[in-house]
DNA sequence: AGGTATGATTGGTA
DNA sequence: TACCAATCATACCT
């Protein structure tokens, strides 16, 4: 049995009565019912010393030092001390109890997941935000968008910045504050009993208190970066109207695959490409697990442009007369020229050789618009020919001009040369495979018109 | 300022 | 999942 047991042992044994310890706790009974040989002689001197501690506050300032002096050299004020140290920690731990170990705050990791999410937090380039990966995939770009993503990025580094300068400091007070208080209770603990225990719990204490600090820092970091989102990133306040060039193209693919104007995913891309739609004009969207990100959100603004136009065409067809004779006429020419080489191709060389395509529109694979039987267009007999996906898209615009020369005029002021012969009874349009014939003039865009008036 | 045009979103459907 | 229809929100025009 070493030394310092040997005291515990003894000096549970003192009676101390009447006289508190630490808080008014009484030492626990000795646990072991007997005593030594020279138990008289170690009783005298605890309760010497516990006589002076008690009585140290009575005396004067000089006194006192010199008393706490002789203590500290006092041959028992180990023993004691360590004694007192084990009471201590025993009542403070069953003090603590259940509200060690906290569970993670779930606020505070929502906030961390949403600051990494948002690139705020984390490695410095390439953070996991939608945002940036986006700007990052516009930046490819020249356009005037370009400068919009790279004002976003800028603010998001600025917030960035802050912030991480912030829980620096934070954290750096934090270190401080903890190194003072330790170095205090160290100092301390050579007069009265601190654990280390303790001391570890009171860098705890120290540190949930920098931590709800870090918080409030995390929260209004969010909404900053939040408030700059929806004020750089939101598509629909930040809308803007394609540009005059990309309405066009998509207006002649729309106008020349009328029978069938659902571009394939193919065609949606080549289509952004050619319209170089940014990607800040569907930044909201939902990514589609496609490759490149940036291309899929163009393709999504080709299809919420094909979309609206579909069902705003059909909504008011008379309203489209003129942009579809327009559009007509404008590639009038093109679809002639491509589809006399269509017909001088099939005529010379093989009847399965498709037009490779010297069209100047859209030459794009799989469109939609497949076969067409061309006896329906000039009634000679080029039947059974199979023109190319490309010739197709022509050959619905070289309708409209068939259309027009034919003379359908029914006093309309020319607004139903170009009706949508395409249209289901139900609204929905044909098969592109099943073209029906031209215009009739009973299934003129009168009957439509005064079905979709608005 | 008010009306219209237009790109995007949302909810429902096949 | 693509599409439709309705709707929203902003841009643009008068």
């Amino acid at each position: 049995m070493d030394d310092q047991s040997r005291m515990l042992q003894t000096l549970a044994g003192v009676n101390l009565a009447g006289h508190s310890v630490q808080g008014g706790m009484a030492l626990p009974p000795p646990p072991h019912g007997h005593e030594g040989a020279d138990g008289d002689g170690r009783k005298q001197d605890i309760g010497d010393i516990l006589h002076q501690i008690m009585t140290i506050t009575d005396q004067s300032l000089d006194e006192a030092q010199a008393k706490k002096h002789a203590l500290n050299c006092h041959r028992m004020k180990p023993a004691l001390f360590s004694v007192l140290c084990e009471i201590k920690e025993k009542t403070g731990l069953s003090i603590r109890g259940a509200q060690e170990e906290d569970p993670p705050d779930p606020q505070l990791m929502r906030l961390d997941n949403m600051l990494l999410a948002e690139g705020v937090s984390g490695p410095e380039k390439g953070g996991g935000s939608a945002a940036a990966a986006a700007a990052a995939a516009a930046s490819g770009g020249s356009s005037d968008n370009s400068i919009e993503h790279s004002d976003y990025r800028a603010k998001l580094t600025q917030i960035r910045q802050i912030y991480h300068t912030e829980l620096e400091k934070y954290e750096q007070a934090c270190n401080e504050f903890t190194t003072h208080v330790m170095n205090l209770l160290r100092e301390q603990s050579r007069t009265r009993p601190i654990s280390p225990k303790e001391i570890e719990r009171m860098v705890g204490i120290i540190h949930r208190k920098f931590s709800s600090i870090q918080m409030q820092l995390k929260q209004s970091t969010c909404e900053a970066v939040m408030i700059l989102r929806s004020r750089f990133l939101d598509a629909r306040r930040k809308r803007r109207n394609f540009s005059k060039q990309a309405t066009e193209i998509l207006n002649e693919y729309f106008y020349s695959h009328l029978s069938n104007p659902y571009p394939s995913e193919e065609a949606k891309e080549e289509l952004a490409k050619k319209c170089s739609i940014t990607v800040s004009q569907s930044l909201v969207k939902v990514p589609k697990g496609k490759g490149n990100r940036g291309s899929a959100l163009q393709q999504t603004s080709v299809s919420n442009w094909f979309g609206n136009k579909r069902i705003r065409y059909k909504k008011n067809i008379g309203k489209f007369q003129e942009e579809a004779n327009l559009y007509a006429a404008k590639t009038a020419v093109t679809a002639a020229h491509a589809v006399a080489a269509a017909v001088q191709n099939n005529q010379t060389n093989s009847p399965t050789t498709p037009n490779s395509g010297s069209s100047g529109s859209f030459n794009l694979p799989n469109s939609g618009d497949m076969f067409m039987n061309m006896q329906s267009l000039n009634g000679d007999s080029y039947q059974g020919s199979q023109v190319g996906a490309n010739v197709q898209s022509q050959v619905d615009t070289l309708r409209h001009v068939i259309n027009q020369t034919g003379g359908y005029s029914d006093g309309l002021g020319g607004n139903s040369l170009y009706s949508p012969h395409n249209l289901n009874a139900n609204g929905g349009w044909q098969d592109a495979t099943t073209p029906s014939s031209v215009t009739s003039p009973t299934e003129g865009p009168g009957s439509v018109h005064s079905d979709t008036s608005n």
